[in-house]
Formats: structure tokens, C-alpha cells, sequence
RNA sequence: GGGCGGUUAGCUCAGCUGGCUAGAGCAUUUGGUUUACACCCAAAGGGUCGGGGGUUCGAAUCCCUCACCGCCCACCA
């Protein structure tokens, strides 16, 4: 334990540099598996090896950490398998930015092999950021076990999967249309594509008849697609075109002539009803295009500039160029019709943020609704349940209507396709490693979806596909805590690969974190400069204060409306904490065994002591079944709450009396407040790792070898029973507590400072409360800081001075003030007072005299009522006495 | 178009399966050098619970409906 004084002001940079190396170091964080014992695990959702630690990081990983720290604390082995993720997309366009900035070179200059290395270091250098940034946090990952998503095992982890459903079936390579995105030219799955409300334009124009017998106009809102139409479409029950079908019309600016076709799609009621077919690049057209077996031209590039099939004037400009031109050369052709303002959405890409092209190409696919059939049931059954419970249904709405995934990348970084193709002989090859067969074999050149890889992350981070004890122990995982944001990209597809390769879900309860926005209700983003950096808020108010705070705003289930100002709530709780601690410590004694009261006669103790212990054990009774609720909360609002209203405001002020008058009961009070704290800081460690563990050694409650870490966390089960301790005496006390809070409002009314020292007379209510205020006049005299207190059954006698009063539960608290009172405000005061109570006596009597509630409510509830309009007329009575005694 | 969430004090939010006079923090006002804490203490003011309807002895809470805000999905040639 250390002698030295403690600062005034808890000061949190210090404790956390200390104390984060200690834990490490000595393998608290570490989980082993164990025969015999109950495991607990989590797997992180892991970052992007390029990310910085934000906000969202530090809500989903203090969550984590309570978790998992409240859990080895309930004495379960515990691991949290920490990693990153590699992110191909996002961390290929970072390198190459850095490149271009700094030396001027492409990836495409550097060559694949070259770039890949270039990757990986940047990856060594710079990818251990976040993971940083989490210890500053006090996340207590396990990391040992720490796995990157490129990881040798994972990516052997990730070809196996690729190889085996390949065989089965449900990867397959084919033409379809999908999204891609021009700027990082490469697919991309449903899922990476944004969609914006833009304003745009949607243009009516014509096409001539090939016949010369007229001109259908249609309506697009893309005229530069005109090089890939193939067809014009009208709704087959059209009147106005049933004539023209079959004919064909001259493609302008071309020299094609193109069929007029009736079908569905056409809408009748939409534009001109006459709707131009590109099926090469819209999905709806695509359609169309397969059942009239239309040609596909595509007229685009991978870059999003326009191929020579969209003929020589337009060839090589971008597609927004493009459209410029076509609109001037039909204007100029005297085909436009009109232009008109429009609103409609546009996907973008998630990555390159340009608007998206839907285009035919040949990529990677997986099949899923087989995969999502045992993957909804195990959610259907409860086996998993979601956290709120709503997001099941946003779960099951996606898994009824899945779709395949895009599974391929035409990108560099990441799992390249264990696919070889023989040119010579049209074979192609899937398996483990390279084909030792003759002939020249040539590898897919395009990687995998980075989600590809994390859809295996709660059993390849255990080391799959080898049957660890790991996996033995540890799988399926206890808790998932992630983001609603992500539910389709990584929740939905852990479950389906779970029960695919370990024919078991692999976690049991997912709880989904609120969003967190700023002030206004906008999205945190680097580019709007609302997202604060979490390490300049841990600098500033400390990482306890931070999680505290971050918990204690975020809703269950609704958007976080954060601010760093708000990280004072923590802050000053901390400093509440520390300072409550210092007040111990100030009393001198502090004593390993106090903080079990061992070596105290429980039957000795004073009705305050009793009290904060039934609080102290209501509370850890409370925390715990909030965090088995996930109310996370819920929890550190209860323990604010007694921590600082009933520990600090009321139970160490009334304590003071006992420690200044010595002797056993001083002895007493100190072990009640070590019981107290220590305990306390046992509740707040998942939250406030830092502080508590810091807390526990300055009192002594520990050994310099020991850690709050590794102690038995409170529960109902470990209370502590004390005898005489029931409802009543709960219940004097706390009345005790508002005689005391009345008798320092009487003083603030009649603007008497609180130093000021002022005589009290107490009215009790029955002989009961009488004698219990009697035998605490020392602590009341204290609380209200008077100078004497007379107690007895009778009221303030009149003729001895005005007094006005404050009426309580236990009785009416008079402040004599001779002649510095207005009676007639005393009086006036009273009849208010009076006014008010009759008029809830005659609510609370409506409703006792109304037959259908006394038929029909249930007897408690009748019960109370009647108390409680016993409870209004002797307070009525109690105020009629003392307007008569004014009088 | 379909779904989900929100609307309670000036602000941010509690209020569980309906049941005493609807709570907290921040902000505001007033007072305070009581031997833990001004990152503090004491006290005060402030809400017809978004509108309307219904169920009920009783509604912030359940149902219907409308309005507004936000998110997700689908679609918008």
C-alpha cells in the first residue's frame, strides 16, 4: 500500500500507463482452455488494419470489455479473441493514395507482386495503431491470440471454404449483372452499393420509326446508355403503341435500327409509357433482354469512359461527358422533346463514393438461400438471440430475400481465388494449392471479398480448420457485440458459415450497439470534422471517464448523441470516487480484513450501517441483472446513483459523527466504509478498470501482487446478511435522511446560511419515530448542522415564537425564528399547503369511492391506495394544527 | 411502396409486464471557505408526456389514426 498523500484531484494519466503494462505482463487477459470449468468468449469485430481508433470502436469495445471483465470476475475462463481485418478495398486505395502522394506511383507501375509487398509493409509499420489505441482504452483482449485476417491460418482457413463449396456447388463463376465501381474498378456486392437522393434530370427525346411513319419519344434519365440499347419497350395492353410493335425505329446518333418489343416492364403510366432497353447496363433491361433474347452491348469501359462501341464521336469520354454531348447532338438533331427536373436515388459506391454502373460481367458467386435455411432457424429458435430483439426482424427480412454474393474483387489485396484456368484447355481448377497437372495453369487474378474472410472469424481465429482445443473450449462464442449497420455484411454471414462448417451457430447472444451521432443528430464522419478522436478525449478526461460516460449516455437500442463535454459526467464521477476513497484514507486504519468487516459484530451496527450495506447489496444484485439483461445503462446509472446519492451525499456525511467521536464505533464506521468501497470499486471494475484497480491498492484492500482483476465479483449470491435489517428500519432511515434535508430547506427559505448554526424542534409523528430520531439527535444535528434538536410528540408551542415547518414522513421539523417571521406568510404558506391536500384527498377519495376500481383492482393496489390517503389526512390534520397554532 | 425506431423539463435522456403528486444529469436561479471533493455542497424554479380517437376503475405506458424527425429495404426506365 502506498503512504503517500493522495492528490486532491484524481489524476487518470498516470494510473493507466501504470497499470495497462502490469495486467498484460502478468497474463490476467489470457484465457486457457480448461476441463471442468465454465468458458466465456468473445471474438472482436475486427477493425480495419488501417483504421483509427473512433468513437464507435470505443462504445463497441467497452461494452466488450465490461463483459468480459465482469465475467472472469464471475471466476469463468475467459478469452477475447482480439485481430484486425485486412479490408481489401479500403486499404488497397489507402496505400495507393500514400504512393501517389509521395512518390508520384501507381499501383499498376509497381506491378502486382511488388504492390502486395508494399502492402504488407505498410501493414507492419502503421497496422498496429489501432490495436494501440484499444490498450489505451483498457480493452482486456486477449492478445495472444491476436489474428489478422491475412493471417497464414486464415487465409488457409478461407481457401478450404472456397475449395469445398466450390465442390458443392454453391460457388460457381458466372455472366451476371452486377455492381461495379468505376474509380476502383471492380464488382462489388449489393451491399457496398449507397443509394443518394440526388437531383437529376430526366429527358424525353425521340426515336424516329424506321418506317418514317412518326417517332416514339421516350423518357431517360441516362440518354449516354442510348449506345447500348437494343430495343424500345412498350407495355403489351398499350393502346397508343399497339401499332408500332415490331417495327423498328433508327437508334439516333447511330446508324442501328433497333426492334420495338411489348412487355411488362414497360409502365404505362410512367414517362411517355415507351421505355429504351440497354440490357448490358440496368438490371431491369437485363431482364427484359433475357426474355426477348436481345443482344447485349456494352458500351463502357472499366473506368467509367465510354468503349468504341458507342462510335467515334463518343468514344474515350467519361459517361458524364458523355451525356453532356448526347443531350447537345440530339438537341442540335431536333429530337429533344423536353427536360424535366427529377429526383430519384443513384447507387454509389460505398469506397469510391461516384455513382455505381450495373453492368453483365464475369465474376465469383455464391449461392446463399441454402446456405440461410439452417441460419434462420437457429435464430427462429432462440438458440441466438439479438439484442434489442427487434433487429431480428431486419435479420429475417434479409435471409428471406438473399441473393447470391459477389464474391470476387478486382482488386490486389486480399485472398486471391484458389481458381486456375488451363488456356490450352479451357480447364479450370479449384483446390488447396496450385495444380501439379501438366500444361500451363495460369491463377485467377482476382481476390475475395474481404467479408469472405471475416464470415469465418469466430472459429478461424481458434484455429480452424484444425480441431483446437480452442475450438473445443471456447466455440461457439458466449456474446457478440457489434453495430445494426453491419447485420447483413458480417452477422448474418457468421451464422450461415457457423452452422455450414461447425454445424453450430457460432455465438449465442448478439447485441447491437446504439449509433453514435453528434449534437445535431449527424453521423460522425472525418469529412464533416464532427468526429472527435477518442485518444484526445482519454488525454483529456481519461479512458475510465470516457467508457463510464460513453455507457452511460447510450440508450439501448436508439442513436447516442454524443459530445466531449459530456465525458464530465465521468470524469467527475471518477473524481467523486477518488475523493470519497481520499476521505477514508484520511480517517487513518485502513485494514486488509475491514473490507470484508471481518473482525465486526454485525448485530453492532448502527441503522446507518445497515442501510448502505442493504444498499451496496441491492446494487451489486441489480448490476448483475442488468448486464445479464444487457442494460448496460441501466447498470452504471444504478451505480452512479448509490455511489454518489445514498454513499457519498448521504452515508459518508453521516458517518463523520461516528469517526469523530472515536473509540469502537469509530473502528466500526471505518470497516463499514472499507466494506463499502470495497465493494464499490469490486461493481465499477468492468466499467472503470483503471481507477478501480488503483482505488484498491492505495486502500489496501490489496497486495502489490494482487489485482482487483482477479477478485470475486459481487452477485445476490455473495451478500452479505446483516441481522435486524428490514423494511422498517430501511424506511427510519432514510426518513431520517428528509427530516434532515427538510430542516436545510427551512434554513435556505429563510436565508440562513447552512454554517450558521440554528436551533430545531422535531414533532415526531408516533412514539416509534420519536424514539429513533431521538437516538440518531447526533447524526441529525450533524446533517443539518444545528445547534440543538429537541424531539418529542408535541408541536412547537406558539407562544414561544413563530416557527415555521417543514412537514416529513416521520415528522414536522420547526425552525424557531422569534420575530424574524412574517406570520401571515407562514399562514399563507400553510393554507396553500392546506388547499393542495385536500385536493388530493378528494382525487384519492373518487377514487376509493368508485366501484369499479374496488371491483376491479387487484388488493395491493387498493390497499396502497387507502395508505396512502391515510398518509394525505394526517398530513391535512398535521397542517390544520399548525395554522391554529399560528392563529 | 414495405419495415423499424423516435417525439416526456431549455438540452440529453430514464420511466420494466398499465397503479401514489411523471424522474435524473446538464443548463438556469439562490446560498455556501461545515477538517473527501468547486470535477464540490445545500436549496429552488421548470413538463396538460407530439395531435386526435379508443380500450380500461385507472393510460406517458396498451390499441387505432394523423403529423413531424431519423434509419433500413425495395423501386424509380
Amino acid at each position: 500500500m502506498s503512504t503517500t498523500e493522495m492528490p486532491k484531484a484524481y489524476e487518470a494519466a498516470d494510473v493507466e500507463k501504470k497499470w495497462y503494462p502490469i495486467w498484460e505482463s502478468r497474463g490476467y487477459f489470457h484465457g486457457k482452455p480448461t476441463e471442468g470449468k465454465e468458458h466465456y468468449s468473445v471474438v472482436i469485430p475486427p477493425p480495419n488494419v488501417t483504421g483509427v481508433l473512433h468513437l464507435g470502436h470505443v462504445l463497441n469495445n467497452t461494452l466488450q470489455d465490461i463483459l468480459v471483465r465482469r465475467h472472469r470476475m464471475l471466476g469463468h475462463e475467459v478469452s477475447w479473441f482480439p485481430g484486425t481485418d485486412h479490408a481489401g478495398l479500403a486499404t488497397e486505395r489507402k496505400v495507393e493514395r500514400v504512393m501517389l502522394e509521395k512518390e508520384n506511383v501507381t499501383r499498376e507501375q509497381l506491378g502486382r507482386e511488388a504492390f502486395i509487398n508494399r502492402v504488407w509493409e505498410w501493414k507492419n509499420e502503421y497496422g498496429g495503431t489501432i490495436i494501440q489505441q484499444l490498450r489505451r482504452l483498457g480493452t482486456s483482449c486477449d492478445w495472444e491470440r491476436e489474428r489478422f485476417t491475412m493471417d497464414e491460418g486464415l487465409s488457409h482457413a478461407v481457401r478450404k471454404v472456397f475449395v469445398e463449396l466450390y465442390n458443392k456447388g454453391v460457388i460457381y463463376r458466372g455472366s451476371r449483372m452486377i455492381n461495379w465501381c468505376p474509380v476502383s474498378k471492380t464488382a462489388l456486392s449489393d451491399e457496398e452499393v449507397i443509394y443518394k437522393e440526388i437531383n437529376g434530370k430526366f429527358y424525353h427525346y425521340q426515336y424516329p420509326l424506321s418506317d418514317g411513319s412518326g417517332a416514339l419519344v421516350i423518357a431517360t434519365t441516362r440518354p449516354e446508355t442510348m449506345f447500348g440499347d437494343t430495343a424500345v419497350a412498350v407495355h403489351p395492353d398499350d393502346e397508343r403503341y399497339q401499332h408500332m410493335i415490331g417495327k423498328t425505329v433508327d437508334l439516333p446518333l447511330t446508324d442501328r435500327k433497333i426492334p420495338i418489343i411489348a412487355d411488362f416492364h414497360a409502365d404505362p403510366t410512367k414517362g411517355t409509357g415507351c421505355v429504351k432497353i440497354t440490357p448490358a447496363h440496368d438490371p431491369n433491361d437485363y431482364e427484359v433482354g433475357q426474355r426477348h433474347n436481345l443482344p447485349m452491348i456494352n458500351i463502357m469501359n472499366p473506368d467509367g469512359t465510354m468503349n468504341s462501341r458507342s462510335g467515334v464521336d463518343y468514344q474515350g469520354l467519361d459517361r458524364f461527358e458523355c451525356r453532356k454531348k448526347v443531350i447537345a447532338d440530339l438537341e442540335k438533331a431536333g429530337l429533344m422533346v423536353k427536360i424535366e427536373d427529377i429526383v430519384h436515388s443513384v447507387g454509389y459506391s460505398e469506397r469510391g463514393d461516384v455513382p455505381i454502373e450495373t453492368l453483365v460481367s464475369e465474376q465469383w458467386f455464391a449461392r446463399m438461400n441454402e446456405l440461410a435455411k439452417p441460419a434462420m432457424e437457429a435464430v427462429r429458435d432462440g438458440k441466438i438471440k439479438f439484442y434489442p430483439e427487434r433487429w431480428t426482424k431486419t435479420y429475417f427480412h434479409w435471409m428471406e430475400n438473399i441473393k447470391d454474393w459477389c464474391i470476387s474483387r478486382q482488386v490486389w489485396w486480399g485472398h486471391r481465388i484458389p481458381a486456375w484456368y488451363n488456356d490450352e484447355t479451357g480447364e479450370i481448377y479449384v483446390g488447396m494449392d496450385a495444380p501439379e497437372k501438366n500444361g500451363t495453369w495460369r491463377q485467377e487474378e482476382d481476390v475475395l471479398d474481404t467479408w469472405f474472410s471475416s464470415w469465418l472469424w469466430p472459429f478461424s481465429v481458434m484455429g480452424w480448420p484444425e480441431k483446437t482445443s480452442e475450438l473445443k473450449m471456447f466455440y461457439p462464442t458466449t456474446d457478440l457485440v457489434t453495430g445494426p449497420d453491419i447485420i447483413f455484411f458480417w452477422v448474418a454471414r457468421m451464422i450461415m458459415a457457423g452452422c455450414e462448417f461447425m454445424d453450430e451457430i457460432p455465438f449465442r447472444n448478439v447485441y447491437f450497439t446504439s449509433i453514435i451521432r453528434d449534437e445535431q443528430g449527424r453521423k460522425l464522419s472525418k469529412s464533416l470534422g464532427n468526429s472527435p478522436d477518442p485518444i484526445d478525449v482519454i488525454n483529456t478526461y481519461g479512458a475510465d471517464a470516457l467508457r463510464f460516460s460513453i455507457i452511460y449516455i447510450a440508450p439501448t437500442g436508439i442513436d447516442i448523441r454524443y459530445s466531449n463535454e459530456k465525458c464530465e459526467l465521468g470524469r467527475n464521477f471518477a473524481n467523486k470516487l477518488w475523493n470519497a476513497c481520499r476521505f477514508r484514507r484520511l480517517q487513518g486504519n485502513t485494514s486488509l480484513a475491514f473490507r470484508d468487516l471481518n473482525g465486526i459484530a454485525l448485530n453492532k451496527l448502527t441503522p446507518d450501517e445497515k442501510w448502505i450495506i442493504q444498499r451496496i447489496n441491492w446494487m451489486a444484485a441489480e448490476v448483475n441483472q442488468m448486464l445479464d439483461e444487457y442494460r448496460f445503462d441501466h447498470a452504471v446509472h444504478c451505480i452512479y446513483d448509490v455511489v454518489w446519492g445514498d454513499f457519498c451525499d448521504l452515508f459518508i456525511e453521516s458517518s463523520k459523527v461516528r469517526l469523530r467521536n472515536g473509540g469502537e464505533n469509530k473502528e466500526q464506521a471505518l470497516a463499514v466504509l472499507d466494506f463499502a468501497i470495497w465493494r464499490i470499486l469490486l461493481l465499477l471494475h468492468p466499467f472503470m478498470p483503471y481507477i478501480t484497480e488503483e482505488l484498491a491498492h492505495q486502500m489496501g484492500f490489496l497486495n502489490d501482487d494482487e489485482s482487483i482483476m482477479k477478485a470475486e465479483y459481487p452477485t445476490a449470491c455473495n451478500a452479505v446478511e446483516i441481522p435486524d435489517t428490514d423494511e422498517q428500519l430501511m424506511r427510519l432511515v432514510r426518513g431520517k435522511f428528509e427530516i434532515a434535508a427538510a430542516g436545510r430547506n427551512l434554513k435556505a427559505s429563510y436565508d440562513i446560511p447552512n454554517g450558521k448554526k440554528a436551533d430545531y424542534h422535531i414533532k415526531a409523528v408516533n412514539p416509534e419515530a420519536a424514539e429513533f430520531l431521538k437516538s440518531e439527535t447526533d447524526s441529525l444535528t450533524f446533517l443539518v448542522n444545528a445547534g440543538n434538536i429537541t424531539i418529542s410528540l408535541d408541536g412547537w408551542d406558539a407562544s414561544a415564537g413563530v416557527a415555521p415547518s417543514v412537514m416529513a414522513e416521520l415528522g414536522t421539523i420547526y425552525l424557531p425564528l422569534k420575530d424574524l417571521v412574517d406570520v401571515n406568510n407562514e399562514l399563507k404558506k400553510l393554507t396553500d399547503q392546506k388547499k393542495q391536500l385536500q385536493g388530493w384527498i378528494k382525487g384519492s377519495e373518487a377514487k376509493l369511492s368508485n366501484q369499479g376500481f374496488l371491483a376491479k383492482a387487484p388488493e395491493n393496489v387498493i390497499n396502497e391506495a387507502k395508505e396512502h390517503l391515510d398518509g394525505l389526512k394526517l398530513k391535512l390534520a398535521r397542517t390544520e394544527e399548525l395554522i391554529a397554532s399560528l392563529g
